[in-house]
DNA sequence: AACCTAAGCAACCGCGTCGGG
DNA sequence: CCCCGACGCGGTTGCTTAGGT
């Protein structure tokens, strides 16, 4: 493999602070899987000392979980997987170790190399599935601006700051309950992203439809990344698109 | 054959969070 | 509380490979 004559023949692996960097030969595999073997995973800044290797506990942490793991499917990502991915990241957004727990055997900087190279530059997914996925996500955009035109005239923002002097951020429930007119300033909306982040777990309480809305906030991203100005959404039809 | 470019991927970096002392 | 080390996460980098010209 050509990182190991990289790594034995062109100065990689020269230390900083006396670690190993670069990438992994074959035998510093043999040594992490060992100590895995017999200390199980953790305590990772123990590995040099253990296992003999002159790499730091981070990197020792990062090739077992991302290479070395023997739960880790190779190959491939499957058009079935893609789909998903496609779907909790229009959710989740670039929460990449979240979508990874939904995809077993998949690790999430395999499935961030994927989006970003997949997804991100071309926006054209490779594969019918993902085509379907993204359609149907276009789908929900296009009937929330379309609710957009429908109740523009009647409906009031959650953003507090914006109206009068109250700076208080609303509730979760407040957030919940309340129709939304998202709004178009790139301020506005990095304050409609902290308002959501400050209550980013669902509570125990929530309801089936907050539920919905809450998932309908996660979909508020467009492909690219933005919000999706003035968009509308509505918990009560969101199911239509599902 | 030589060169260029985009895709793919392993690894690193910086920062935030958590838990123990 | 506060500090510090360990860990986890997301973003980025840098290299190889494959395909096109």
């Amino acid at each position: 493999m050509y990182w190991e004559i990289m790594a034995e023949n062109r100065g990689w692996g020269l230390m900083e602070e006396g670690w190993r960097k670069g990438p992994w030969t074959a035998e510093e595999d043999r040594l992490l899987v060992e100590y895995v073997k017999l200390h199980g995973e953790g305590r990772w800044n123990n590995v040099s000392r253990l296992a003999g290797l002159k790499r730091n506990g981070k990197s020792c942490r990062l090739r077992w979980v991302n290479y070395l793991r023997p739960d880790l499917k190779r190959g491939q990502i499957t058009p079935h997987e893609e789909s998903i991915i496609l779907e909790l990241h229009a959710r989740w957004g670039n929460r990449w170790s979240t979508i990874a727990r939904n995809l077993p055997g998949r690790t999430d900087n395999e499935i961030k190399n994927y989006w970003r190279t997949h997804f991100k530059k071309k926006g054209k997914p490779s594969s019918q599935n993902a085509e379907k996925s993204r359609a149907r996500l276009l789908r929900r955009q296009q009937f929330q601006l379309q609710q957009q035109q429908q109740h523009q005239t009647n409906t009031k923002t959650i953003l507090p700051s914006f109206d009068e002097n109250d700076n208080k951020l609303p509730t979760f429930t407040q957030l919940m309950r309340q129709e939304i007119v998202l709004p178009s300033t790139s301020d506005e909306q990095g304050l409609l992203y902290s308002m959501i982040n400050s209550c980013a777990a669902v509570p125990e309480q929530a309801s089936n439809e907050d539920m919905l809305m809450w998932d309908g906030l996660w979909n508020l991203d467009d492909l690219h990344g933005n919000i999706t100005n003035r968009a509308y959404y509505q918990p009560a039809l969101a199911s239509n698109f599902c």
